[in-house]
DNA sequence: AATAGTTTGTCGGTACACACAACAAACTTA
DNA sequence: TAAGTTTGTTGTGTGTACCGACAAACTATT
């Protein structure tokens, strides 16, 4: 039961087309999720009546939202006209900065990529303001413009609705104004997000089966940091000023091996991240009195998974530090599913094992238990993310 | 932006009727918000068409949820008539179920006290059934069961769809099925709710205009245990199977001054719960050599305000660990305001210095600064909660 | 091959609810 | 007393969903 804003009101209240805009989205998300379908199964399903989903099926397939792909198998009777999300026309660009890699993509709307490009991020944020605007622009351009929007993802603090993005850690930019560039020069709405924050939408719209059919869930991106991704009853919760779901600040002892982003040595990123990985293994290296250089996390994953000693014990403590702040999240916030995302999930058993041995405790507290899987995404979850942003935007809930 | 869920849609779909639900709810909120208000103001403030409001305005009279209050004063042309909630006409049973004592209660749709009887909590199960069903009876033949509802605050774990309380740890009741008794017996709903979801849902309701203004905030209740309730969206967070918001059994240490009511010695609520403030004292007494049998809470942090040593410092270390606690959840979720309830708060000097000390972590995090309250709920927020549960239901956004 | 039954999709009628505009009532100010 | 303002009501038009009837398309049975 929610609690209506009235400061939002002006927003919040129906009007006639109100009953239209909610029925429209809902039958745009059956074709979504259940094509092939027909007029009269979206009917059964949603207890509309036959005759207004025939006439908003019209209308989705007028607006180039979704199209016929012929008919289908009849059960006795007259056979359906099937419908799916229409697919190969451009909708959605999705910028992905990464601390190594940009890329800027375009999407159709069922998130299928028509076109990628990668280039390497550098600290210039002046030179990557220009990179990106030039590419968006040419994308823009090729894309014939109709109504394509533009998802950003960035790993740092933003602010969603006003489009702003606040500060950038690993470059330590600050205040950086693209978005409003990119509007201005496109002329179509960007919507920027947290790169956690962004993961976690890539699973609510894109990610596994038990994912898609929860609707309250978290998300754990293990990288460089460690970022949260918190989703309520189908929402991402982004807190005051998109900051929501920065648990990997949470104390989790007071000698992690690194420094955290924050400068802190109390921090879960500082005890449980890939720098902390990394650096857990040079020092055993260290104490071995073997010197190797500089090591990639999927090296190192991939070393103790071959049973190198010093890889596993490495990532063996890593993972109880990962663990035990999982668990705690877990109790705290008692999620249907837990998804695990980042270079380390290769090495999933380690991590099942690790959260077995604290999972007990939530079954002491007589707390449900709760599913952990790693992310189904692959590689680039935060370039999904960054289609995401798009697509909430284009089949989510009407503001209401 | 908020992903549909198709395994509702039937529940969700708009129909003719869809419209007029939302708006009487909005309506009905400005009455209850905004009171005494006239039927053009509220036109004004909504964007609704004067027309409408006046028959929304009709309907709501009609069905005893608001009443006319005369007239108010004229701004230059016809004195607008003013109307505000029915007040005096019972709406709500609460019912407040507290390791010591039980009130149950007769609301008004404004949250007003019409009747109140407290007994004693038993262990006894079936005499505390037996108690509550008969007084609740009484109430509901008194009030003429005209659409009264039932809340029911409980200490534990419960299903707040099934209406089914799972745990009462501190009795060790389980699977306790009064709530079906209850609906048997008088016909009326009732919804449960764990005490510290309640008490949330209290603030959200009847709190402090800063919580009422906001719509993300966490509330910290500290008693026997710690409980802690999240609100977002102007929704109660729950989690699968209500237990949604145990952040008390986080991992804070490992070397707790108390058991944590699950066992273990490392949760946050076996530091900073009063349990763990009593024994801190306790010890400090018996190293003194000087034994003082039981101490009240109350009492406790009445000497310790007084300047009593040993108070003093068993106080200030628990709430050096409930500010540790708070920073962890306030760097997690980022809420606009954090709302602290119980009896320690009477000392609420010394945990606003102790927060003080941790605050400045979020601050170097780059995170926005969050505001820290008292609760100004008074002595029984899980009664006013139970009221809360009835309430918003009746004031709540229509399930859509 | 004809017929009966089933399913799909369409069309016109009805009901509901909001917006708008015109108007009457009630009040203030000059 | 008259002009201006605000409030609240009433009648009309429009958007949208539901309903029932019907045609089209198909299967199964005789």
């Amino acid at each position: 039961m929610k609690r209506i804003n009235l400061h939002r009101a002006k927003n919040q209240i129906a009007r006639l087309n109100t009953i239209r805009d909610i029925n429209r989205q809902i039958v745009l998300n059956y074709v979504r999720d259940r094509s092939p379908i027909s007029r009269a199964e979206i009917a059964r399903q949603t207890d509309l009546h036959r005759s207004t989903v025939s006439v908003i099926v019209d209308e989705l397939v007028g607006d180039g939202s979704i199209e016929e792909i012929g008919s289908g198998v009849s059960t006795g009777g007259r056979k359906p006209t099937m419908y799916k999300l229409r697919s190969g026309e451009p909708a959605a660009i999705a910028i992905d900065l990464t601390p190594r890699t940009t890329t800027i993509a375009l999407a159709d709307l069922a998130g299928n990529f028509l076109e990628k490009e990668v280039f390497s991020t550098s600290p210039d944020i002046e030179f990557m303001s220009s990179q990106i605007l030039e590419r968006v622009k040419k994308l823009t351009k090729c894309s014939g413009n109709e109504g394509v929007e533009i998802g950003f993802s960035v790993p740092g603090l933003v602010d969603q609705r006003l489009g702003e993005i606040y500060h950038v850690p690993y470059f330590d930019w600050r205040n950086w104004n693209i978005c409003a560039e990119i509007e201005a020069a496109t002329g179509s709405k960007v919507t920027v997000e947290n790169d956690a924050n962004a993961t976690a939408l890539a699973e609510l719209w894109f990610g596994h089966e038990k994912v898609r059919k929860t609707d309250t869930f978290l998300m754990i991106l293990v990288g460089e940091g460690i970022g949260t991704g918190i989703v309520f009853d189908g929402q991402v919760y982004r807190g005051e000023k998109g900051a929501g779901g920065e648990f990997g600040h949470m104390i989790a002892g007071d000698n992690a091996p690194v420094d955290c982003s924050c400068g802190s040595r109390e921090c879960w990123e500082a005890y449980a991240s890939e720098k902390a990985l990394l650096a857990r293994y040079r020092a055993l290296l260290a104490g071995d009195s073997m010197k190797q250089g500089s090591v990639e996390v999927s090296d190192l994953v991939e070393l103790a998974m071959n049973g190198e000693k010093h890889a596993a014990e490495a990532l063996n403590e890593t993972m109880h530090y990962l663990a035990n702040g999982i668990s705690n999240l877990i109790v705290g916030l008692s999620p249907q599913v837990v998804v695990v995302s980042g270079r380390v999930t290769r090495a999933w058993d380690l991590i099942e094992a690790q959260m077995a041995r604290v999972a007990e405790r939530s079954v002491l507290a007589g707390l449900p238990p709760t599913i952990l899987m790693p992310s189904s995404l692959g590689d680039s979850p935060t370039l999904i993310g960054a289609v995401g942003l798009v697509l909430a935007r284009k089949f989510g809930a009407p503001a209401f």
